[in-house]
DNA sequence: GAGTGGATTTCGCAT
DNA sequence: ATGCGAAGTCCACTC
């Protein structure tokens, strides 16, 4: 936390108290916590309506707004980041309003008893980092072919057919075309449909034979059964394992680049 | 916030007291916020590694736990509700482990630094209700079949077809078969060859013709093309409306029972 | 427990 | 801005 940046704690605050702080907050960009009784209004994509009880109320100095309830992930009400806040008072309530534009969303916050007050601004450069995703499980197939099958050549990823891309398109060893398709989790038959609408997109526009692979650590019943009608092939694939690879792969460029520092840069 | 539960607030606690009020607090279901610096590592269907930073943590009643960035509507690190929670000290750090079976997965945070440390018991009993969902569109198009088109008689809704449920089934005035396929925002080409999908389905078990209609407050450029082509048909739908629609009839409903208690009653 | 689809999904990327 | 697809998606619901 800033030294420079008080950061403040009450306890039972009164509304008027609370107000000024929050428009400071607002203003400053930084960053609160409410815990209080509340309810909530919220109209835009949808409408919701939360009757009183006592929640967590976060608002983040990019203008996020959280209302959480004592249980669950998801929040019960919130707002994305980029709205316009404004804390005023109402009789004896305190109300929030987080409005954003396009689309147009309002969500009208009501306490009438306030717990908890923080404000403060959180200093937070740390990096992270997302291992076994997707993505890296494409890069390890195009770093290490042969985990979709000996003989597999990669030509392209994120080829553009029609509206959509295909993940990993490539040649396998008789010189056939191949489309690869990735999920980092159980495929079910969405995966499948999503495969076979590339693989006949390209059958028609290069009017020649064109395989598809499924790339999944599983595949379920039903969508093995629609792969199998549809003439498609799965390969087993363990997002980890990919991971793993890649981690591998870079310790040796690493290695090779202390070794001969030169020849390493260049490839 | 009952009355006999004491809600306790910090500033800048130090490790061993925290320690025991975050295990007090899961012992007592109790929720818990800590605001501080730390670095979190997560291990389960991926992995990931969270460098330090300030962030606020939330861990509430029914064991989820939530890590907050200073930006941005959704948590960097998390743990859905029910798993198990633990904290102790190791060395200089507040360490708090939260592990969940099925999937195996568990995250560690690891503070340096602890800035503000609440515990309390939220009371929250109030209802949460959402408005213009897929669901109403779909109970008010059954409720005012001339939504979808003058003459068209709904006979069911989610329908089971072989590759999932039709969202509502009927005729058109010509009696043909037809069934719609609702989506409460923009409809993309995924919804269009949803649709196509049940309509072909449909077409080869009953052998007979079988229209598709899309019901959405917009069609995407590509998904209308797809539909031309597939013979299939649009019908604009706004959900606020399909909401109105439903709260009118539910409010005829209670005074045609007030007229008529016996009559409304039975319909 | 597996399978499926919706969500005020959010987020990121490319056109 | 729009469109598209991934996500540690979460969540509810069915089988």
């Amino acid at each position: 936390m800033d030294s420079d940046d008080r950061a403040i704690i009450c306890k039972d605050p009164d509304i008027d108290e609370t107000v000024n702080r929050l428009n400071e907050a607002f203003n400053e960009k930084r960053s609160v916590i409410i815990v209080g009784s509340c309810w909530v209004n919220y109209h835009g994509r949808a409408s919701s309506r939360l009757e009183p009880g006592e929640r967590i109320v976060i608002v983040k100095e990019d203008g996020a707004v959280l209302v959480h309830r004592s249980r669950g992930y998801e929040p019960v009400n919130w707002q994305p980041p980029g709205c316009i806040l404004q804390a005023y008072k109402d009789g004896d309530n305190l109300v929030i309003k987080a409005i954003k534009r396009v689309p147009r969303e309002t969500i009208i916050i009501f306490f009438d008893r306030i717990y908890f007050l923080l404000t403060f601004r959180l200093v937070d450069e740390g990096e992270f980092s997302l291992y076994a995703s997707e993505e890296e499980m494409q890069r390890a197939i195009l770093m290490e072919p042969s985990l979709i099958e000996d003989g597999f050549k990669p030509i392209d990823y994120e080829r553009r057919v029609k509206p959509g891309f295909v993940d990993v398109y490539g040649v396998d060893r008789s010189g056939r075309i191949v489309v690869v398709e990735i999920k980092r989790r159980t495929a079910g038959r969405e995966a499948v449909l999503q495969l076979a609408r590339y693989v006949e997109t390209l059958r028609r526009s290069l009017n020649r034979e064109v395989r598809g692979i499924l790339a999944a650590p599983e595949i379920s019943k039903d969508a093995r059964h629609a792969l199998i009608s549809l003439g498609l092939d799965f390969r087993k694939i363990d997002p980890k394992k990919c991971s793993e690879i890649l981690r591998s792969k870079e310790e040796k460029k690493i290695s090779d680049f202390f070794q001969n520092p030169r020849s390493a840069q260049r490839s």
